[in-house]
DNA sequence: AACGCGTGGCT
DNA sequence: TAGCCAAGCGT
């Protein structure tokens, strides 16, 4: 006896599913993995062409991994969260050296390698294999908030007993979980959504708790606060990066136009401080400019390695 | 465990 | 209009 949910949010997912290009038959688990790591905190929109032109260029593994991080922070243009890229460009590096350039299709492998968490590896078992796991990002939990709690959205940080509870409605054999997983994430982004809920197209209108309650506001708006964006390091990391990514002939910037980019000088050196400890920048003479190699140790190709102690 | 990490569209 | 929000992860 499946939960009460799951037939009519599967029924709904046969007719309102998106032909997103990363379900297409063509599919492949590097290629869903690369769609889940673009689409942690960032919108499918922004994510469709950046996605096409990474596939087309690097396919699988073997060939991100050959690739400068100068060449992937530029692919991933303005998705945001460039560690994402170094991130995937290192697991690349580890696919191939640790695992035969095949991705690991278990939830453990998977979550080992870099900026593969909970949520991604449940959703590569799941989407690229088809088989059961438990996907619980920020749509899921909305949805069994609402359905389930009667709550406006879910809380701040996942608990086990949340895990446990989702575990319960997914289904037991792995196409239906598969499916089901799929099916509840869809219904979250389409129709069960944080602002704007559609209510009256939803297939499980007549069993959910929130509406049924009237849609009560969120009890715990107020402890929500957000950090502040303008004149905050973040930024001024997105606009040096933005510079470095735009720079003619992928050279280096001046000293200068760093500065202009970022005029405070306290903030300017906690920025570039963070960027090069993050590996997304580094220093060429007085300039800055995206970094050019892997910073990995470890062959990877035929490429020599160069000689050890290269002064600087 | 709470925090830092990009970006741009929407209301 | 200025928050709010979008398929999280690592530390």
């Amino acid at each position: 006896m499946p939960h009460p949910l799951v037939p009519p949010i599967l029924h709904w997912f046969d007719a309102h599913r998106r032909d997103l290009p990363w379900r297409a038959a063509d599919r492949t688990p590097w290629s869903v993995l690369v769609s889940e790591v673009m689409l942690q905190q960032t919108p499918v929109v922004r994510v469709l062409p950046v996605w096409r032109a990474w596939q087309e260029r690097w396919p699988g593994p073997a060939e991100l991994a050959g690739a400068g991080h100068d060449e992937v922070l530029r692919a991933w243009g303005r998705l945001g969260y460039p560690r994402r890229a170094l991130r995937l460009h290192d697991c690349a590096l580890t696919v191939v050296e640790r695992h035969g350039g095949v991705l690991p299709a278990d939830e453990a492998g998977l979550r080992s390698l870099p900026g593969i968490g909970e949520y991604t590896a449940a959703a590569v078992v799941a989407f690229a294999h088809g088989r059961r796991s438990v996907v619980l990002d920020t749509n899921v939990r909305r949805v069994l908030a609402r359905a389930l709690d009667g709550a406006a959205l879910p809380t701040a940080h996942l608990t086990a007993g949340e895990r446990t509870r989702a575990a319960a409605v997914v289904p037991p054999d792995d196409a239906s979980a598969a499916r089901w997983n799929a099916a509840v994430m869809e219904l979250g982004a389409l129709v069960c959504t944080a602002r704007a809920p559609a209510c009256t197209s939803c297939p499980v209108a007549d069993r959910c708790a929130w509406l049924a309650e009237g849609r009560p506001p969120d009890a715990l708006a107020q402890r929500r606060r957000r950090q502040g964006w303008h004149g905050t390091d973040r930024q001024a990391r997105g606009a040096v990066m933005a510079l470095l990514r735009e720079a003619v002939g992928g050279g280096t910037v001046e000293a200068a136009a760093v500065e202009a980019a970022c005029p405070d000088a306290d903030q300017r050196e906690r920025v570039l401080a963070g960027l090069l400890a993050d590996h997304l920048v580094e220093r060429n003479g007085d300039g800055l400019r995206l970094p050019r190699g892997p910073h990995l140790q470890g062959a990877r190709t035929a490429a020599p390695t160069p000689p050890a102690a290269a002064p600087r």
